[in-house]
DNA sequence: TATAAAAGCTCTAGTAACTAGAGGGTCAAG
DNA sequence: CTTGACCCTCTAGTTACTAGAGCTTTTATA
């Protein structure tokens, strides 16, 4: 089976541009380019596109996909490798929920107590206004 | 009390260019300058940063941020609009734990499902190459 | 087979929210 | 009066794409 970038599009979800854009930073080979110099997918690029779109809904970011690729294809490596990056991952994803887990808290507090529609000012000005700092 | 932009930068733990930066996209009011063309800086304004980084920490965009800042400087609005930006932010911040949680379960089903150190591959990329879409 | 629409091509530039660096000028202390 | 810390502007880089211009190729229909 041979796709065109538009085919290659719809099977996998990935925007056209997205698609070129892998391929000028070195996430995806160059493709085969027929006479007329369009590009020609084979299904091995397909799966590959599929793993790199699968990775990014997990939000690995495109630097750990490329580690990813290169564990898959270079057999030197410990296999387990890609457990290390995986797990770095996780540890970062359950960061980002802790923080967003305060704002979510702090968010809430702030419109609650906000809550009185005859008062002159809105009270979440005046909480913002308070000083903080953890950006 | 009058700051230089070093002075500000350290009262508000906003680093330097990005205090510039504000002042180029429109967020911070233009600086006075000082004789020798330095950018000097009231109370007032050192307020106004603390907000804005205040609400930068609670995840709020520069365009919201903006929104708000107008909000609190031109008395015709409703002061409760601020009110249904929080509200309409506090959403995104719940819809993002959502995604985050959904990812954290799938990392972890990931991470556990390969734990046995005596295979020959990881299951982690074997598991990332199965057909799933939604970034 | 002619033609027109759809899809492809490259290249440039734009997005958000900064950050870094070059190459200079200013200010305060000793 | 010199030195070092601080400030200035301007350009370009970061991430992960997205959009558009202007052109060529492919495909479908008449």
């Amino acid at each position: 089976m041979i796709y065109s970038i538009g085919q290659l599009s719809k099977e996998t979800q990935c925007k056209v541009p997205t698609i070129r854009y892998y391929e000028e930073i070195g996430l995806l080979d160059k493709a085969q380019r027929s006479a007329g110099n369009q590009r020609q997918y084979t299904s091995l690029q397909c799966q590959r596109l599929h793993f790199i779109r699968h990775s990014r809904a997990l939000g690995f970011n495109l630097e750990e996909i490329k580690q990813l690729i290169h564990l898959q294809d270079c057999k030197r490596h410990d296999p387990h490798q890609a457990h290390d990056v995986a797990q770095r991952h996780l540890t970062d994803v359950r960061n980002k929920i802790e923080k967003l887990q305060n704002l979510e808290h702090e968010l809430l507090t702030m419109i609650d107590h906000c809550h009185d529609p005859e008062s002159a000012d809105c009270l979440i000005l005046k909480s913002l206004n308070k000083v903080k700092q953890d950006i």
